[in-house]
RNA sequence: UGGCGCGUGGCUCAACGGUAGAGCACCUGACUCUGGAUCAGGGGGUUCCAGGUUCGAAUCCUGGCGCGCCAGCCA
């Protein structure tokens, strides 16, 4: 399936007809202060995917700068889920922090140009200097130092003579610009901290808007491709590329960051819901994580298929999270490997079945794939069935089970209900039924052809587990919308089931492989599953027409 | 309010001066040993509004309106 094309697609075709530049280079950049979520996933499709396609590369470059919230643990991560998403860097994995040398060097080049100064206000001041956005800023009593005084107190800075916040260094632009990034941005700020990648050596530290552009000019980025929160900053990074002497001239271009319903993209508030325990970690199966969409069973392919379909625009927009279950039951419908597993046991003793004599049925592992060959399921005397599959006195349009009703076993036999047997409380516990020995392997000689066909499981040989049911993070398409976030939280969102039945080939289901529960949905082992205590999740029901029929019908 | 940007079916995107299309969602039908796969068809758009330019405007111009972003020593 080819990728539609896109306006930074355009751009770079354009830039390559022209022969402004040879091949694209590009880079994903993320800060390693938490895990990569969905969001993150269209950029980096994005970026690896135009490098791809026009023969260049993509850089991934953390961007470091900031080391009281980077942490090395996002940063191992962060590569994992890269590689997961299916992307090579090749060797091109740098950080910002590979740079701080370099990047103080051109931080001493603007001083000495004129272009930038110590200023000793404090945080408040400046903000107090800065303007609004109807009035101008003025200009800091420190901006006319000399350059003499500027390098002495900015070597002093680096020297750790000062304390956090006691002095900055600002870009000497234009405090009356209409564009507040243009009023003397601050370029490096004391932090007394240690860096996961650099310790103790710096403790003066680049903001982004001097770190970003120049490293894209180190690595020789032509095109920077960032979220459109940071198109007002673009003149800052044009002015800085323009007055400094850099190998590489870079181009950032801006498009607009995913949104999604019935769940949150922003590191803050990710970062939230673990630190307060809503969900157990980032790669909770609820969280829209890279790890977290990994560990409920989410293929990496069908994330991609996902960014390929909703494209890239300048327009904000939130999409359905619809699209995103869409692309992954499109890849897992063909990839998947069929197998029998029963949510909510209910006991079928086949009566006219004799007591210990068990039969091996062959059953296609994948319809949709020929190449996925067959597997043996033993079947006996005793089943188990879903507990929905089963009405005492079916409504209309139930086509399963019913007492006097013969549906198919998938696979394996037709059978009748005969008898419902029912525990104390009027529950049903068991039901017994018939078999026609005419029917094996799921075909009549007399061309019968029962409404339902249910999965099932031989009670002899079935290997019990927990299942965990996952639905939507927030019961609404908007959370936060009324200003209560967590309020907004879905507290159906996980619902675990024990005694599951399943069929013995499940057991060995390799971790990272989601299958097909037949007529349920597809479902993944948990990094929770030991041998002899399974834990499946369920990535996503399939789509249910059933269940939009009865929807109706009540 | 100053600057920058964005407005095309319910949602996401195409169409780049020449008959407004696609995917998702929705509805209907066919088929089926997964009621769920698959296939086929259908409904749904004054292209934010108003002017203008043009033989012709979603597209160009002007003016409105609406929405987003920017006043961190976060990124």
């Amino acid at each position: 399936m080819p990728e539609r094309s896109n306006f930074i697609r355009d751009i770079v075709a354009a830039d390559v007809a022209a022969g402004r530049i040879e091949v694209p280079v590009t880079r994903f950049p993320p800060e390693p202060n938490g895990y990569l979520h969905i969001g993150h996933a269209k950029s980096i499709c994005l970026n690896f995917g135009i490098a791809a396609e026009f023969g260049g590369h993509c850089n991934l470059r953390f961007d470091d700068t900031n080391p009281v919230k980077e942490e090395q643990e996002y940063l191992d991560a962060i590569e994992a889920d890269v590689r997961w998403l299916g992307f090579d860097w090749g060797g091109n994995l740098f950080h910002a922090s590979d740079y701080f040398e370099q990047l103080y060097g051109w931080a001493v080049h603007l001083v000495k140009a004129g272009r930038a100064y110590v200023d000793d206000l404090s945080a408040d001041e400046i903000r107090e200097h800065r303007g609004t956005l109807t009035e101008p800023g003025r200009d800091s009593p420190y901006r006319d130092r000399s350059v003499a005084e500027n390098l002495d107190l900015l070597a002093r800075m680096r020297a750790g003579e000062f304390e956090n916040g006691a002095r900055v260094l600002r870009a000497k632009i234009d405090m009356a610009s209409p564009n507040i990034n243009l009023r003397d941005p601050v370029l490096y700020r004391i932090v007394h901290a240690s860096h996961p990648r650099t310790g103790d050596a710096w403790c003066i530290y680049p903001t982004y808007d001097f770190a970003h552009g120049q490293s894209d000019a180190i690595e020789g980025v032509t095109h920077s491709i960032c979220t459109l929160e940071f198109e007002v900053h673009r003149p800052l990074y044009d002015w800085l590329i323009a007055n400094l002497p850099v190998p590489h001239i870079p181009h950032q271009y801006e498009f607009a960051r995913l949104n999604l319903t019935h769940t949150v993209l922003s590191k803050r508030v990710l970062k939230r819901l673990v630190d307060d325990g809503h969900v157990r970690g980032w790669d909770d199966p609820r969280m829209p994580t890279i790890s977290g969409l990994r560990r409920r069973g989410f293929p990496a392919a069908g994330i991609r298929e996902f960014a390929a379909m909703i494209g890239v625009a300048r327009t904000d927009s939130v999409i359905e999270v619809g699209q995103l279950e869409h692309a992954v039951r499109s890849v897992l419908n063909r990839t998947a490997a069929r197998r029998f597993g029963v949510l909510d046991p209910l006991k079928v003793v086949i009566t006219n079945w004799p007591e210990d004599r068990i039969e091996t049925m062959e059953v296609v592992n994948n319809p949709e794939d020929p190449g996925a060959g067959t597997r043996i399921v033993e079947f006996g005397r005793e089943l188990w069935i879903e507990r929905d599959d089963f009405m005492e006195e079916p409504v209309p349009k139930f086509f399963r089970l019913a007492p006097g009703r013969e549906v198919r076993l998938r696979n394996a036999y037709f059978v009748t209900c005969h008898e419902v047997v029912k525990g104390d409380a009027g529950r049903v516990m068991e039901l017994r039924c018939s078999y026609d020995p005419l029917t094996r392997g799921g075909d009549s000689p007399d061309g019968r052809r029962p409404k339902a066909t249910l999965h099932w499981v031989s009670a002899a040989h079935a290997v019990p587990a927990e299942v965990r049911l996952y639905d939507h993070l927030f019961n609404r398409p908007d959370p936060g919308t009324d200003g209560h976030l967590f309020a907004d939280l879905n507290p159906a969102s996980e619902t675990i089931l024990n005694g599951v039945m399943l069929e013995p080939a499940l057991a060995d289901t390799p971790p990272g492989e989601t299958v097909q529960f037949e007529r349920l949905g597809y479902f993944t082992p948990d990094a929770d599953s030991r041998p002899g205590a399974l834990v499946f999740n369920r990535t996503l029901t399939l789509k249910d027409t059933w269940a939009k029929v009865q929807a109706k019908g009540g």
